[in-house]
DNA sequence: TTAAATCATTGGTGCGACCCAATCGTTATA
DNA sequence: TATAACGATTGGGTCGCACCAATGATTTAA
C-alpha cells in the first residue's frame, strides 16, 4: 500500500477545493462521494475528518459539508502541508531557504530538565547544538537544541550544519511529524540584539519544545529566540473530540 | 445518545493514565481493550486516535500503545480539556477568573478585511467590543473584538461585560470550539504601555484570530495584546494524517 | 395565512469482519 | 555462536452494514 485511500480522497478534495471545483462552497454528500471514488462511505468519512481538522471544511450534521471560505481566501496560511515541523521547511515557504551557521557543538551531560523532557537517565549525554539561522542573510534566529546521543550516535557538526531532520530521515528512516510547542515572548538580552540585529526596544519570541519521531522518541529538545518579526505562528484549533 | 461511546472510553482510558495505572506505560492492545470496554475494536481505535491526537499516548504499529510520560509529568500544560476556546475559560486555570472592564461598546460597518473574516456582505454591521482584562487586579489583555449583528442582534453592553462565550451557549446552544488563530510579537506601542503598565523595552503578545461556532458560523474576529509574560500559549502539533 | 407535524436528506456512531504491515521474540540454520 | 528465517503480536486500513440525530423542506392542519 503505497498510499491509503483516505489519504488519496483528502489529496484530491483538497486539490479540487482549492481550484474553485465547489463554487457553492458545499460539498457532495458522503454516500455520493463514495460512489464517486468508488471507495466506502468510511473511507469518505475518513477522508472529511482530515480536512475537517485542517480546518479545510465544516460538517453540519443534517445540512451537508461546506468549505471554509477562509481557506479559499488565505490558504497559504492553512499550511498544514510540509511532511516535516522543521524550521528549515516552515521558512522556505517565504520563498528562500534559511542558511545555518554553528555556532557551537559539544557534547554535554544532560540537565534535569533535559532528562525529563526527552526521556534520559541520569548518565545519558546530549548534544549541544547552538546556531545561527539566516534567511536571505538576514539573522533572525538563535537557536539551542539539545540532542540524546543514544538517538544519533554518530552525530558530527558537519550534519549539525544541515538540517538534522533530513539526516534523521536519512539514516534512521524515520519521520519527524510530532512536537509539542511553547509560545512566548520577551524582551531581548544583549546577545539577542547583537546576534539578530534588535534594538533594546525590539524583542523576541521564544519558541520552545520537544519534537517528537512518529513512533514517539523524543529526538531533540529545542529553545529558539526570534527576531520578533518572525514569528508568526498559525493554527486550527478544534475542541471537538473530547 | 447522551455521551458517544468512544468518548467515554477516551476519558476512562485518560482518567487512568492520569491516575497511574499503567506503571509499564504501556496499554493493553487493542482487542484486548475492546474486551474489557465490551466495545468494538473500532469504538476503541477511534479513542484511541483522539488520545494519540492530543498527544496523551504513542502508538506503534508492530509494538503497542504507549503513555507519553510528558502527559505524566507535566499534563497541565495538556490542557486541551475546557469545553471553550475563550480567555475565560484558558486563563481561569491559574487560579483566578479574570475580571473585564469595557472600554468602548459600538456598532460600526464591517472593513473589508471583517467582511473576508467573518463572511460578511458589504452592508453588514458589527459590534466593536473593547475591553481590558484583569487577573487578580492586574491588567494583563488589551481585546478588540469584533462579532457581526446578524450572529448575536441582541447583544447588550451588559452582556459583553462577561463571556460572550458562555452567551452564546446560553442563548443559541451553539459552543465555541474552532478558531483560526495567529500569534506574533511586537514592541509595545504607548497605549500598550498605559493599559498595561509595561516599560516601554517590554514587548506585547499577540494574538489574533477568528472563532467559529461548531456548526461552522464565525462568531468574533479578534485582536488581542498582551501582557508578554502572559503570553504562553501550549501546543501538541502532529503532522500525521496527511 | 400561519403554525405544527411529517418526511427526506445528511452527517454521526457503532459493529464486526477481513486483510495488511511493522515489530519482536523464537526457532532453525549456517 | 551468530545469523537468518519464521511466526505471533499488534496497530493500520477498508468495507459495508445498521441505526441514530440534526436539519430543512414539504405537507398538513388550525
Amino acid at each position: 500500500m503505497l498510499e491509503a485511500i483516505y489519504i488519496k480522497v483528502q489529496a484530491d478534495l483538497k486539490q479540487k477545493i482549492y481550484r474553485g471545483e465547489f463554487p457553492s462552497m458545499k460539498l457532495p454528500d458522503e454516500r455520493t462521494l463514495a460512489e464517486q471514488y468508488h471507495v466506502s462511505r468510511s473511507s469518505i468519512k475518513r477522508a472529511l475528518n482530515v480536512l475537517a481538522q485542517q480546518g479545510v471544511i465544516f460538517k453540519k450534521r443534517g445540512s451537508g459539508t461546506f468549505v471554509n471560505p477562509l481557506y479559499l481566501k488565505n490558504q497559504d496560511i492553512f499550511r498544514y502541508n510540509g511532511s516535516n515541523l522543521g524550521v528549515t521547511d516552515s521558512f522556505r515557504i517565504h520563498g528562500e531557504t534559511p542558511t545555518i551557521e554553528v555556532l557551537d557543538f559539544q557534547v554535554l551531560p544532560a540537565t534535569k530538565e533535559q532528562q525529563l523532557a526527552l526521556f534520559l537517565n541520569e548518565d545519558d549525554f546530549v548534544y549541544w547544538i547552538k546556531r545561527l539561522r539566516r534567511l536571505a542573510g538576514k539573522p533572525f534566529m538563535i537557536e539551542n537544541g539539545y540532542v540524546p546521543i543514544r538517538v544519533l550516535p554518530s552525530l558530527t557538526q558537519k550534519d549539525v550544519s544541515g538540517s538534522v531532520y533530513e539526516y534523521v530521515e536519512r539514516t534512521k528512516k524515520r519521520s519527524v511529524t510530532k512536537s509539542f510547542m511553547t509560545i512566548m515572548a520577551e524582551p531581548s538580552n544583549n546577545e539577542d540584539q547583537t546576534l539578530l540585529e534588535l534594538s533594546p526596544t525590539e524583542p523576541v519570541g521564544i519558541m520552545e519544545g520537544i519534537f517528537f519521531m512518529d513512533d514517539g522518541t523524543p529526538l531533540e529538545y529545542t529553545t529558539m529566540r526570534l527576531h520578533y518579526q518572525y514569528l508568526h505562528y498559525s493554527a486550527f484549533v478544534s475542541l471537538d473530540g473530547e
